[in-house]
RNA sequence: GGUGCCAUAGCUCAGUAGGUAGAGCAACGGACUGAAAAUCCGUGUGUCCCUGGUUCGAUUCCAGGUGGCACCA
């Protein structure tokens, strides 16, 4: 038997890397599995950009819709949720196609994340109450207390990181540091990761074009439903965060809406800068579906060596 | 056609009593292993409209041009 093959297409949000995934599903008669931490909340549907019903028809597709807003989803949790996912699908398909452009999702997938403690909520509660009132100092005394060797490497103006690392201090008793080993997990298959991308005008013409269509699609319906919740981390999102504002009478409409492509056109900026560090990456202009093809044909036949 | 005002970063504008300039927004670069569509850090990107004049030196003063706006015809 041949070593399977997991694709990865990976891309800044709004290139195209669902109608690319789907165009190799149809060829490969491959499903597609979602690398994406908001598609996966079965309530957010229009903001995420979920594929159509008429694209998940064509395609059986998994991790979307498979997780409530009020749930605990993390990296660790994509993970887990992928390889299970692999081992069954292998038995069926090869290549498997993972598409999806949370950054830390795909390299969970790719070559795993440490396990580490989930934090009780009332604990996470406690401190992040903390932080309110007292902000960081606190905290960068305790980690510096309880782990001196991440303190010395962590970004001490990222709450998020040192809290993070306080917290997983507390929870296990030993240094956080001592739990990262942050060393790549080899999978049971072969990774072929293709990158979307294109000039920065033609991205942002069309996440600007997207987002309005968003909008016209019942965007700020689908915002007002989940505004009383707005505090959970799962809509701390681009495109929900900036209509609760409005809904808040902090902003006008078009306010938000400009805001909604600012910040979608930042959040591309961050996942080319994160994807551009991994060298394995192949990149193609996103309508590049026939040389996507070809390219992936070619390297299928060379990546076919016994297990 | 005449008169007046304006022309400085991608945009809106400030400024230099003559020594080649700075804010906001936008943009750009980056970090990041369990909240990641999150969070955090860094960076002015400029024929100061054009051509002459005065001056050691002009984005700044003067003249003429060009473009825009307003008013008068």
């Amino acid at each position: 038997m041949n070593t399977p093959t997991l694709i990865v297409i990976l891309g800044p949000t709004g290139i195209g890397k669902t109608s690319c995934a789907i165009e190799l599903a149809k060829h490969f008669r491959s499903p597609i599995i979602s690398g994406d931490s908001r598609q996966i909340f079965k309530e957010l549907k229009i903001g995420t950009a979920v594929p159509s019903q008429e694209q998940l028809n064509a395609v059986k597709h998994y991790l979307i819709g498979t997780q409530s807003i009020t749930q605990y989803y993390s990296a660790y949790e994509f993970e887990q949720d992928v390889l299970k996912l692999t081992q069954e699908l292998f038995q069926q398909h090869n290549p498997l196609i993972l598409a999806g452009g949370s950054m830390m999702y795909i390299d969970a997938a790719c070559k795993g994340i440490d396990e580490l403690p989930t934090i009780d909520a009332e604990l996470r509660d406690d401190l992040f109450e903390q932080y309110e009132k007292e902000r960081i100092e606190p905290f960068r005394r305790m980690l510096k207390q309880m782990d001196a060797v991440y303190y010395d490497q962590v970004d001490l103006k990222n709450h998020k990181r040192v809290i993070h690392a306080v917290e997983v201090c507390m929870m296990t008793g030993v240094p956080y540091s001592s739990l990262r080993k942050n060393k790549a997990t080899e999978r049971p298959f072969n990774l072929l990761k293709i990158g979307l991308n294109t000039s920065r005008e033609k991205l942002y013409k069309k996440i600007n074009l997207r987002v309005d269509q968003m909008i016209s699609d019942g965007l700020l319906d689908e915002a007002r439903l989940f505004h009383p919740q707005k505090h959970l981390n799962s809509l701390n999102t681009v495109g929900y965060k900036e209509l609760f504002d409005y809904l808040d009478n902090k902003l006008t409409l078009n306010e938000a809406i400009e805001l909604i492509k600012r910040n979608s056109r930042r959040y591309a900026k961050r996942q080319i800068a994160w994807f551009n560090k991994d060298k394995e990456t192949i990149w193609f202009e996103p309508l590049d579906i026939e040389n996507i093809i070809r390219f992936v044909e070619q390297t299928l036949k060379t990546q076919k060596r016994p297990v």
